[in-house]
DNA sequence: TACTTATTGTGAAATAAATCACAAAAAATC
DNA sequence: GATTTTTTGTGATTTATTTCACAATAAGTA
């Protein structure tokens, strides 16, 4: 089984190259081509496939098609994922609005916040309270939520939502919420991401020298 | 220098552990409870505090007020960060409305955006041409970027930038933008995070086993 | 069909990151 | 003030990840 992080997202990333090249008009690729689309190496490009067993034609590189495929297959992107979301905030009412995730097959199906001015259960995508959202996930048999409440809620959110049955969270509270047994957390942190940059740029300014 | 972004971003969440220890009225730490707190080992914490050179008291931990400070300084936060934004689409509006930067020492002090319709100059923070952003960070002398623009367009706002003198990028745009020498970029993106947990959410499912 | 060329696939090697384990030292206790 | 306890700081070790390098082989060419 594969557990390197980092090694599934480059496969997202393969995958979304692939996209693109498919749009150009390519049907097949080599190992360099994808290695310069998403700025790695090509025999990392090559080291990842083998490990997920994708594999290509010597001399004839990768039938695109064939790739995205396998791809969507491993990333279990073969259905409609329904996702729900806490926290009617700004992050929250952007990621509604977004339109990105349906086209990668990722469905918000329900909103959860604690303020009852910002229920709407007749909306498309139904705003709810949030003490139900334990309910909700059961019943809908869920395994994703979206974490985007204040930090002081976050945790408890958290908690709720795994009592319920969710398997995998995006927390963009800033705060790192604990990965528990039989659920994965991932936390996506603005100020930290900065923050980051921030260092990196002040070396930069100081000595002239990259990252990497 | 520290070159493992891991590490640096490591830093940013025990910033942030200890001002929550500290508001909860706490004076020293000792690793294991930062451990804790971030979820991660004690050996950890203390090989990244001998790695950014951060002491403490053998037998007493760290003193709370003297970590922040220490850590605050290596990562830039002595002085207010002038950061620019290009679009202002849902994602621009929401970090522009987003108080979580300001209580970082982080200013988003300009946005762009090409659509006329959404220019405006007088406001607090103003939104301007797209045209003028090299301009702008080059009188400004502004080192660092927020792309929070279509795909399409997020290369050439990227190349915009680092030739007017940005240093670092933070990248919402769902495309791998290119590392150039002198400029550092992060990449956040909602689908491949999404992406990302669905595998994962799959592989527990499958094996009821979790990821690391 | 034989020969050349280009590209994959993967063990081996190198590099990077995390963990272990323990000496050193400060605080607490007797 | 001697002894015990606790916690830091770090070199050594282990584990994980990336890169190298090249044999295997499919495609192109004559």
């Amino acid at each position: 089984m594969i557990t390197n992080k980092n090694c599934i997202i480059r496969l997202s990333r393969y995958k979304n190259a692939l996209y693109r090249l498919k749009d150009l008009g390519f049907v097949k690729v080599f190992s360099d081509n994808l290695a310069d689309a998403i700025d790695v190496t090509s025999s990392q490009v090559r080291k990842d496939f083998s490990i997920f067993g994708l594999s290509g034609n010597k001399r004839g590189g990768y039938k695109i098609e064939e790739l995205l495929d396998k791809m969507n297959n491993i990333l279990g992107k073969n259905e409609v994922q329904k996702v729900i979301l806490a926290g009617k905030g700004k992050l929250g009412t952007a990621l509604i609005k977004y339109k990105g995730f349906e086209k990668e097959g990722i469905r918000i199906v329900a909103c959860f916040d604690n303020d009852p001015a910002k229920l709407n259960p007749e909306a498309d995508i139904p705003v709810l309270a949030l003490e139900d959202i334990k309910e909700f996930i059961k019943k809908q048999n869920i395994k994703v939520g979206i974490i985007a409440v204040p930090e002081a809620g976050a945790q408890s959110v958290a908690d709720e939502m795994i009592s319920g049955g969710i398997k995998g969270i995006l927390n963009f509270a800033p705060i790192k919420l604990k990965e528990k047994e039989g659920c994965v957390i991932n936390n996506v942190n603005l100020e930290i991401e900065l923050e980051n940059l921030i260092y990196f740029v002040n070396i930069i300014e100081k000595t002239k020298v990259t990252k990497n």
